[in-house]
DNA sequence: GACTTTCATGCAACCGGTTGCATGTCAAGT
DNA sequence: ACTTGACATGCAACCGGTTGCATGAAAGTC
């Protein structure tokens, strides 16, 4: 299958490291001590003026550019910060990784990025390999025990993101609000039973959704049954779709978009029509704009969970404490074409 | 929207850093010198069995970790990698992301993420950016000038996906050997014309599949039109759709899936049935299993090319050696449900 | 005019490892 | 018994910056 072909055989050629200019060299150039090279890029006002542009001049001259790694060495501080996701192919998170860095961007921070695959024993080495190279971490999802987590934290600045750690700065992503208005919109349709086909059972994000529907079905005197679904994917939405329909609901609210999005097929195969005969709720907002009707769905922000996340942690290193915050980011019911009276 | 609420507003706690123990505690404990120590992790086999013992049991005892950062300093070897995406959002890169970071991690590397948002300065920064800490760099679907990426692979070691520039080490996804079987499957179904929506006009994949189109549409007599849509995005290919429909054609080809779905939902609300009076094909495999009716598309292979590019990044980089490799990996239709003969 | 004060700059130690070379020990060779 | 060699370990310089303190010159005070 992989087709390999070296273009030159034999041309291999030695890399010629870039031999990095130091700051002794600038020293030299500009004739003063390195000390004062190095005050000239970290504390200019310490310098006169005419002596740091001296400095600048040189540095420019020979292309130095600072050692980051040997600052870090003595400044103990080497500007990254590690995100550590459960599935980077799960399209909740790209946006997510995409705000972190973003923010990250704006002070100058880089990010290591780790993927568990769902496998807490990977996560917790992924953990252990960056805390030597990052200041903070941030921890998206954590498939991780509350002690493991805790244990983590007590060695390096940590944010948590959908995990509920008492003491441990978080930012939660509250599908409830989002969920509530789902079931009321529902109810107002006509539809009197619906089915929640829920996620990973040791999701914080599951539980909480779970509770939520339960309450909020309830309330509006809604008959509710819970359809599991091992995983959030596609395959697992559609394989619950006969367990759906069997139950008798007119509509149904899945744990993601993933899973709604495998649902949809099913029903499309053996012939239902969404929204006319059954009604179809995701979650996370992810694939909404891009299905064929628009699906119905709760909205995400976990692009701003991840900004967030990001300045939380920024702002722990930058004032060396830790506040015990709790950011709740509230969400809410997008209706688009899968979901209308009730048939 | 942002309800940020403190769970307790004064439980501000000083962060106690965890205060590294160090090489001399341990050679300390051990009753051995520094150089000991270390070589009992880096080299055990220049010292007696018994002592490495003593030292890796004072460790243990002590909890010692290697300072990475000390350890780059004096090597220069910092054991981290960059990698360089255009969007972590399009779904074609996170499988690509993930496989390369399993391959990394397999020699324990860490990865570093960039993501341009398609933006050559912000390609150009990142790379700069990540220079000093990384030992190399894979650059996928760069939008740089090919100036540009000489004047980095100068610097340190560099790897392509999916951009061919003589005497760099690359991977490309050669999308050609797929594209002319999806040709061929349309003529064979009856179809005369096809429109090609096309992608970003600097992407080597683009030129590379209008290229092959063009070629093969030739070779079976088919008229081409090309269409071109500004961004590889759902909405881009959504608003081509008058445009596709107009040329008067009976299938197309999309540069990507992302686009391809977006056409495919244009298709849908003009009420344009497919594959009955309109067949769809899509590019890179990522989408297909998820559309309903599943879209036909061409492989992809991102994983491997991630997985490849890593590899040979770490070949040059334990040979401190470049040679002017150029991998191809070949790709095939893969037949699903929106295309049929023509109308 | 002698005596502080201010402030720009240099000196040297330090961050935590790595590594070439010197030293000391012990066993084998003659 | 004396040399030789092998080999385990220690010494100290080095990687490239940062930073507390010392120094010395210019400016301010009485």
């Amino acid at each position: 299958m992989v087709s390999g072909s070296r273009a030159s055989e034999f041309q291999d050629t030695m890399i010629k490291r870039a031999k990095g200019v130091t700051i002794s060299q600038v020293a030299d150039a500009a004739g003063v001590a390195r000390s004062s090279v190095s005050r000239a890029f970290t504390r200019p006002d310490m310098l006169l003026p005419e002596t740091v542009e001296r400095i600048l001049k040189a540095a420019e001259a020979l292309g130095y550019v600072p050692n980051h790694t040997a600052r870090a060495l003595s400044t103990g501080r080497h500007g990254n910060i590690g995100l550590i996701v459960p599935d980077i192919a799960n399209p909740f998170f790209p946006p997510l990784i995409q705000a972190a860095q973003l923010e990250a961007d704006r002070s100058d921070f880089c990010i290591f990025l780790g993927n568990t695959e769902e496998n807490p024993k990977q996560e917790d080495k992924l953990v252990g390999r960056f805390a030597g190279q990052v200041e903070g971490l941030v921890l998206t999802s954590s498939r991780l025990s509350d002690e493991r987590i805790r244990a983590h934290a007590s060695q390096l600045p940590l944010v948590l993101i959908n995990r509920d750690l008492e003491g441990i700065p978080r930012v939660l992503i509250d599908s409830g609000s989002g969920v509530r208005q789902a079931v009321e919109h529902l109810a107002q349709l006509g539809h009197r039973k619906i089915v929640y086909v829920s996620g990973p059972s040791n999701s914080w994000s599951n539980k909480q959704r779970r509770a939520a529907i339960r309450t909020a079905a309830s309330s509006f005197r809604m008959e509710l049954e819970v359809v599991p679904a091992v995983l959030p994917s596609y395959s697992s939405g559609r394989n619950v779709v006969d367990a759906i329909l069997s139950a008798g609901a007119t509509a149904a609210i899945a744990f993601d978009d993933v899973t709604a999005q495998g649902v949809l097929a099913g029903l499309s195969e053996r012939k239902v029509a969404v929204p006319a005969t059954f009604s179809l709720i995701g979650c996370d907002d992810v694939l909404g704009a891009v299905t064929y009707p628009g699906l119905t769905s709760i909205s995400n922000r976990s692009n701003e969970a991840g900004r967030l996340a990001i300045s939380l942690l920024l702002e722990m290193l930058s004032n060396r404490s830790i506040r015990d915050v709790r950011y709740v980011l509230e969400t809410h019911l997008v209706v688009r074409g899968t979901t209308a009276a009730a048939g």
